[in-house]
DNA sequence: CTCATCCATGAGAGCGCTCTCACGCACACC
DNA sequence: GGTGTGCGTGAGAGCGCTCTCATGGATGAG
């Protein structure tokens, strides 16, 4: 049977209370008697039920990343994933246990409203939200700490977020192919339903300053998505010298349908990504493309939603820098 | 104030055990009153409290899913992302929540004993072991249901774990190296200190059926050490002709290696990978490797732990196929 | 010497839920 | 009419912890 308050109390001579105390650093206990104690739990292997204890307090010490992606997508990108585990990383050392939960359709977004509600996790973590999502003003409503990541599409006043510079990401990305010497540049939009695709088309277009005509094509961050643009540019405008691709993983599509085309990257056309994954490193050439710094969003989420558990006035939006990384393919 | 049983119970006119038995699903309710329960939850928003219900039930209706890497390597890698990713995935709909565990070094490995002892989840899934893991071992001991995402280098009866073929694979890998005419095969080896790196190399070396000489060098599943390793292979048979990596990564690896020693791909040399993430769609040529079913892995792990959880007997090892998928590289 | 003050400690009331047990009612049987 | 069975319902005892409040002894001031 395992151990309790009630037993250690026992073994040390001590009530409840008292235990209590100890376990929780009040000051107000003598020397002798939290040593006997501490010997006590040390014997009996004693570890606090955190379901009890967290009924008493109203408090979990666990937050919730919410994900909220279909399936199949999500596992090739590896924003996801990186986002998790830096997240979690971020969380070790403060005793703040990390629930991941999965909200795909509109049934589970009512579940998952009830699951926070059901005072399981004392914050939430939201990730890659799309447009529509009616999550953030549920748990705003709802008084539930929360941190978006990602630029929400409507400004919520009160909801904070961390996203990353896309607008001066994608400017740096076309800046780049106009010192180049590029002057027929088309960009591969991203899906214009969430911001980081609406940004990145903006900042594209303020770097460009009006010039026609403009080469837009429109993907989903998909790598098959990244084709299809990219064949569209090259049918459209078969002049076009450098392409802008709003994530990597659709440069990365470009890149093969440029080489089936017989373009030569760089010499013929340059080409720059965003996000900087893994893969960028291995395309042929290696990717140019803009540095988003995934781990630092995920830890500075994770220290708003800490604060602002923690009683602190919801803190501005923090927009983090991003750098353009030059490889081969620009 | 949030709403709670009793809450409930007099709105409905009913005692606070007839609403737990309506939540419950107990059959032992008359029609009329379940729905007038049915009713007073719905007008009023109740919500169970999760910390109530798992002090008096003893028992959290959430599962952990360690990691045990240390930082950097995870995040190049989507191994771990994927398996958390379709774990969560198979959770959907179970009631069961996920709750994600680092685990890095020993201090975080009694801390993490604590948690699990502590009654916070009801199972713990453990995801990539290296070979002197002493957790599941520990966790055995604390009769907590465990599965183990790989084989564990030292069986221990009771533990029960779910792996890819990696022998059958490395097999597979090899007889393909042969069947192109390839005879003087060379391999990347993974750790020696995982038995992912273990059983490749054992596969490997069950195909080659002792031709001399064995041409192996050995890397720890990074890119830059697949780099290292197969110039160190170059260098040692300069007449190789086809080579197996033990994961993608050290294949891309080799791959940048043998293009940078004007080795033509797959003409001059042949090259398998093993794993089938993402990136081996990119590399130049892209990548034949032998396909790992991650998803399928964190779908039968999350399932033998719940029916473990369930009651059942620790379920016997579970090896799942491997397949080579021909892309343009061997 | 008395009274107020302070501090370590204990008693006990919850936190919101589940579950056992007993109760009362309806029905059927002898 | 009594006994037995079955079923819907309520009362109440926990589950393991925290926290308020009371207590009692030591201390210092008047």
């Amino acid at each position: 049977m395992k151990p309790t308050l009630d037993t250690v109390a026992a073994e040390a001579g001590v009530s409840r209370a008292t235990v209590s105390r100890v376990i929780n650093g009040s000051p107000r206990v003598s020397a002798e008697v939290k040593t006997a104690v501490e010997a006590a739990i040390a014997t009996l292997g004693y570890v606090p039920n955190r379901a009890a204890r967290s009924l008493a307090m109203r408090r979990t010490d666990s937050i919730a990343l919410v994900m909220r992606e279909p399936d199949a997508t999500v596992l090739n990108d590896p924003y996801l994933g990186n986002i998790i585990i830096a997240t979690s990383q971020t969380l070790v050392g403060t005793g703040v246990q990390l629930v991941l939960v999965n909200a795909q359709n509109t049934a589970e977004h009512a579940q998952l409203a009830d699951y926070v509600r059901s005072g399981h996790v004392d914050g939430v973590l939201l990730a890659s939200m799309h447009n529509d999502d009616p999550l953030p003003r549920i748990l705003l409503d709802a008084g539930i700490p929360t941190v978006v990541g990602g630029r929400p599409a409507s400004p919520l006043p009160g909801l904070s977020y961390v996203d990353c510079d896309n607008v001066g990401g994608a400017q740096l990305a076309a800046e780049h192919l106009l010192s180049a010497g590029r002057r027929r540049i088309a960009t591969i939009a991203g899906p214009q339903d969430m911001t980081a695709g609406i940004d990145r088309l903006a900042g594209f277009r303020q770097a460009l300053a009006g010039r026609k005509p403009e080469r837009v094509a429109y993907g989903d961050f998909s790598r098959e998505s990244g084709q299809r643009a990219m064949a569209e540019l090259l049918d459209r405008y078969p002049d076009l010298d450098g392409v802008f691709a709003a994530n990597d993983m659709m440069a990365a599509g470009a890149l093969r349908v440029l080489r089936d085309a017989g373009r030569a990257v760089p010499h013929d056309v340059s080409v720059v990504g965003f996000d900087d994954i893994e893969l960028a490193r291995h395309t042929e050439p290696p990717l140019t493309t803009v540095h988003q710094p995934i781990v630092h969003q995920a830890r500075t989420m994770t220290e708003l939603l800490l604060t602002q558990i923690g009683g602190d006035p919801v803190a501005d939006p923090v927009i983090l820098p991003t750098e353009l990384v030059e490889r081969e393919s620009a």
